[in-house]
DNA sequence: GCAAAGATAATAGTATTACTATCATTTCTG
DNA sequence: CAGAAATGATAGTAATACTATTATCTTTGC
């Protein structure tokens, strides 16, 4: 994923934390280490020595947001008691922007999660993905949808599609938004910023709700 | 779309039906007018005169595609009866692959259905949607949503979200099928080709039914 | 049958991207 | 404070994504 670990320096926070800035800024096709090294005022050749490239760069980003929501998730579950609820925190979680940011650590999580909800299939939509797949670059989505995918089987163990139903309502919300900003005709007027969120919602229980009366 | 138009011209139709093997082959990141002017033995200007990039050439692709697409659906409708098999017949078409080629035209469409579903994506995704939805590339995919959604509010007419719930199935089965041969922790486990399609027709119809229910 | 127009071929050239290499300098650490 | 590690400065390469120019070939009208 990294050729040396960012979080192990100062110039390697510092490519992090503006990678982030640079990329909302003016999207991840126009983002070049050689624009990166600029605002940082570092030679692209150091950025290499972090990152092989722009895409492995992308990879690692999105990783890191997988990994702190699937933290964002467990934390959320020890503070909600019914499963139900549960997965409602879940789906909201997967299918909301992050508006509040911690400010614990050099990561705008604002900033993060705008790049994920618009940039993050062109982490695993590239000609390398089964290789980068095999050295366990994608290990933290997928533990994300594994995890939510559990709750959904806890709900309704014979539930056939559980993985397929979550990676649906993780794409389909990034792109619903995407949409929205960009191609509205693929999507619906919508009153308030939760209506993505209402419906992926409402598609889950009316598609586990109907199946248990079968 | 295009700077001349492919169909008017013998070497048009080679770059449509050379891109479509080209494509499929090596994947669209590799693909350069460079290497299809070595396929076809044309200097790659030449290529240039139809279109002004790679990228355009896929927005063709796509909008050939969907007008394609539009056709087969509007002729399926003419042989079924029920509006409710209209529908489970046109969730098919959006869902599943093209197994038989028409053989009608230079443009071989069970390839080019294997592009979509895995590439179409990255024909909307890049910085320059919002112009060339300007200009109207996107037009032949939107009429599509449309008219399903015109079908989806027969059924139900105050569904909320006809337009979310059919570019849900038609993305959401692009990427499921790229999963399954890419990411498979991402999907589940499926016996036979129609799963992603019974998937969507189940998740469809639960949706449908229990709106109307309330 | 031929001249003008239009299309294609052949070739060359440029700017940008995506790197790699080298060496000097700074910073850290024992 | 010596040696190691990290970074900076600079240069260079191959491929990509184009643009430009001129020559040749093919139509088509007359």
């Amino acid at each position: 994923m990294y050729t040396k670990n960012p979080d192990s320096s100062e110039l390697g926070r510092k490519i992090i934390s503006s990678s982030i800035e640079l990329i909302n800024e003016i999207g991840f096709e126009s983002f070049t280490f050689k624009k990166l090294g600029a605002t940082i005022n570092s030679p692209e050749s150091s950025i290499y020595r972090y990152f092989t490239n722009k895409q492995a760069l992308l990879i690692y980003l999105t990783s890191w947001y997988w990994t702190w929501t699937e933290y964002r998730l467990v934390f959320a579950m020890t503070i909600v008691a019914s499963i139900d609820e549960r997965l409602n925190k879940c789906i909201e979680i997967l299918t909301q922007p992050v508006e509040v940011d911690d400010d614990i650590s050099y990561v705008n999580e604002i900033l993060l999660s705008e790049i994920i909800f618009a940039e993050s299939l062109k982490a695993y939509h590239t000609k390398n993905v089964d290789e980068q797949n095999k050295i366990g670059c994608f290990e933290a989505y997928k533990s994300v949808v594994q995890r939510v995918s559990d709750i959904v089987l806890e709900i309704q163990p014979d539930f056939e599609y559980p993985h397929m139903l979550i990676s649906t309502i993780i794409e389909g919300a990034h792109q619903q938004k995407y949409f929205s900003e960009h191609l509205p005709a693929l999507t619906d007027k919508v009153k308030d910023k939760k209506a993505i969120n209402s419906f992926y919602t409402e598609l889950t229980w009316n598609f586990l709700k109907s199946t248990t009366r079968n």
